[in-house]
DNA sequence: GATGAATGAGGCTTCATTCAT
DNA sequence: AATGAATGAAGCCTCATTCAT
């Protein structure tokens, strides 16, 4: 699912492989604190320690450069959750109900823990097509390993369509998390809840729900 | 919920008040077109034929100016919702489910029926903290109607901690509308589901695990 | 020595000439507080509870309203010097160091007397060759009665050139005592002096130097 | 007495080194032409030939160019009189009338044979408190060597008071020769006088005042 | 006459990108 | 390859003045 333009102009030499992840890295502290908005080259390239001449030498420009942080950062963060879930797929002989609930907390609990990061990104994609459209490559993707994760259980299901109700699910799940790192977890309500009661009740009403 | 400070310095005169009009007007549709980033007073100007002075005479600045925007675009929608959620909480002798389905109904559809408008600014919370603190004012007002309502039929929740339960079901359900205004149908899943199945699905969810 | 172009169109009824009179005034007091940059015809119009037409109506402009400003504020304050100077030049049987004394602390104590209102002016003299033209006509007024003054001593005066000491005089008071307005009273120097003293030893100089 | 802020980012090529030359000298060019308020960064791009944003790479903003010209201008101008002060100061053997002679004049022929420059901050002082607060330091530093230099000879003023009337002689002289600079040599009076004459006259003076 | 809304030239500043060294 | 200075389009905002009511 990496994308196949080369947001980077590949690094020969050592000097420069150091310098293009310091660029990265520190572009991603940078976005953090700042935005997107906030971001500049200017800024970047003297916390960086590398020249506005060396950043246009990597990549195409501005956005590329966004991106490419982008891409870094989620490389590992979607490599984890994928795992997760696959793993989780693996199991065999695991109760139907006992599925669900590890899938969904397994989801979820990999975006919390990956909210600081997520969350810069995930806030923007609404407002960056180029972003909007690498993520829901990843979600459609984990999307996918969700669905036939618990779709092996679909006889046990009362659920009339279970496909539908799988995807509902999955897409109920993801959004309130979703939402949770981008606007915090009392935008929709002031009721404090914490992250492991939200996923724990979650969980509960999607098992309601298929079974 | 309207805010007490005044984003706009009143207009007195008729010619005046239709210029505010067409200002807010054609602001609100800028704001679709190009998003905020690319909405220019300049541009504003041009189109809605009122002069950059103008502007600045009735409004303090580009921010306030998209946040009058903002409050008269959201007024209708939010007095809609409002009522909507309202009236059926004032309905006598529903059956449990009966309501819930209206309620979580009546606020989807209302949400979705203005995704257009609704969603320029929803894009744009998780980016700008006026909109995303005056956003969640909204939410939580509509949260504390709909748990009322629903609170009516605590006695016949099967959950232990009702208040709870109706709390996570609104996070739910306003969640996941929410993002398929912000990032459209597909961006959780490219599986094609309507608004009416998304909306009756969730309900079904809502259902299965208040009851 | 009043300008003979009519800075103002003489208002004929009587609600003209108080809203004449309250943006005169006020006016002055808006210039003490914010400075000329400051000074906007807006804020004018607020504060004075007159409408920016009503401005137009009775001025040509900006510019020649700041000059009617300045002519209504030196008007009495020139009067005052004035009728000092005369008074002092038109006592009978005064000692001639007796009267230079006399004369100089009339003219110092005037203007530091009303160094609130003459400051404002003064601090924009060098930068506006209208107001700069004004004040030195009123300056040179004074400059000639203060000769005329003080030359009714002349025999007695041990300068050898006595209109050229008797202008230097005039040059050196003045200046001293200008600057003291528009720059503070320790510009020059931290050591502490009041206004008293330094008359005193100005006069002294005077004196010094003349007799 | 140069401010330890930098007001300028030092320039590391050649280009630059040039370019910011380029821009203080025009730059106090066009202050000289325009004055203070109608000195504007486009107009100083054009002519001196360097890009808005290369301004914007070397100095703060249009305050902090302004300052950096007034500092330039300002540097040789002040090392110049304090130099000529200090040299008279360091005279052995010199008459007392002798030596406050040369320092009254070494003051004065300083400020004047630089009006040109002089008088363009000089004027923007009293409405400019950055400005106006560097001035004094120098004026006062200046205050200083020429009272210690006059009181040398203390002992044969007969002026009870030695350190205040050196300091009434300073203020007296600075501020005739400053309003000179700023205000033109007939703003006070309308008879013809050299600069030569003034500052002969204002000697005398100073020396009746003082023995 | 009075009112105050409307106008728009013109100022300052930011920052992605280019280019000389 | 690397550096960082130079560029300039484009945005926001102010305020004297004009003009419809």
């Amino acid at each position: 699912m990496a994308s196949a333009d080369p947001l980077i102009r590949p690094p020969l030499q050592r000097r420069s492989r150091e310098s293009l992840e310091r660029l990265l890295q520190t572009g991603l502290e940078l976005l953090q604190e700042k935005g997107f908005d906030g971001f500049t080259l200017q800024e970047l390239s003297q916390r960086a320690g590398v020249s506005i001449g060396s950043i246009y030498g990597r990549v195409e420009g501005r956005e590329a450069l966004i991106m490419a942080i982008y891409e870094r950062a989620m490389q590992s963060i979607d490599a984890e959750e994928h795992a997760k879930l696959e793993q989780v797929q693996s199991l065999d002989g695991l109760a139907p109900r006992e599925r669900v609930q590890r899938l969904i907390t397994a989801a979820a609990e990999t975006m919390l823990a990956n909210g600081d990061v997520l969350g810069v990104f995930m806030r923007q994609a609404p407002v960056n097509s180029e972003i909007l459209s690498r993520g829901a490559d990843i979600s459609r993707a984990n999307a996918r390993i969700f669905a036939r994760a618990l779709l092996a259980h679909r006889d046990e299901m009362r659920h009339p369509d279970p496909e539908l109700a799988v995807d509902v699910v999955w897409r109920m799940i993801y959004c309130t998390i979703a939402r949770r790192i981008t606007h915090g977890p009392r935008f929709e309500s002031t009721r404090p809840l914490s992250d492991e009661r939200l996923v724990r009740e979650l969980t509960r009403a999607a098992l309601g729900y298929l079974f």
